[in-house]
DNA sequence: ACTTCATTTAGATGATTAGCTAAACGTCGA
DNA sequence: TCGACGTTTAGCTAATCATCTAAATGAAGT
């Protein structure tokens, strides 16, 4: 969760994330989206294949990046379920909040 | 944008905010619950602040923290609906994807 | 085999971050 | 005004991050 959250922190990043909404793209033609040099553009690539929201397939001489939706989805929309956000499955209006789990100097998820 | 997901790139903060789910609580009553300084709680506090995902009112000795749900909303629901997740306000089932603003060296929003 | 094109690795630098202790600040109540 | 309490600021350290240039790798094409 921290990961993703981490990739998603960084511009760039977010724009490759759009970019790739439209399909598959190689890294070549990502990179000419940014005024930022090519090892730059590998390291945020690395940053996103680490939190799982792209995944590469070499094909010849390029590499294809596509989008993993679906790690996305489960990243955002569960967290903002947390907080009743999200219009489908909020459990509650939350005028009374959601059941406190009893908790005092609890260890942090991740 | 970049503010909110920096914010919530760190455990401790995401914590923070689902403690303050429940309602208000003073930064003390907060600061009890991790296992770290308070002055690096009072950085937590600040980056929340920053973000504008939470707001600060002092009461007499102690300053209570709330938290503006509706930001975190924006910021998160925005950012998925931009990837047509989350529900609601699904633009297109994504198989023609949205219109691809034409671009090339664009400039990085924010 | 050599060249060329695409991408990644190596190695460095400056900025930012999370953490600490110790000190300062601000607001109460006595 | 003083002391106590809760919070923030100062100043430090170690780690991580975004960026660069230069070089290495890898896969075609000739």
């Amino acid at each position: 969760m921290t990961g993703v959250f981490k990739a998603l922190s960084d511009p760039t990043r977010r724009h490759v994330l759009e970019l790739l909404r439209r399909g598959p793209m190689t890294a070549g033609e990502l990179a000419d989206h940014f005024p930022v040099s090519k090892p730059t553009m590998s390291a945020h690539f690395a940053a996103l294949r680490e939190a799982d929201l792209i995944f590469a397939k070499k094909d010849g001489k390029q590499v294809v990046y596509s989008l993993k939706l679906s790690v996305l989805e489960d990243a955002l929309m569960g967290f903002a379920q947390a907080f009743g956000l999200g219009g489908k499955t909020q459990d509650a209006p939350a005028e009374t909040p959601p059941e406190p789990p009893s908790d005092a100097k609890e260890a942090l998820p991740e």
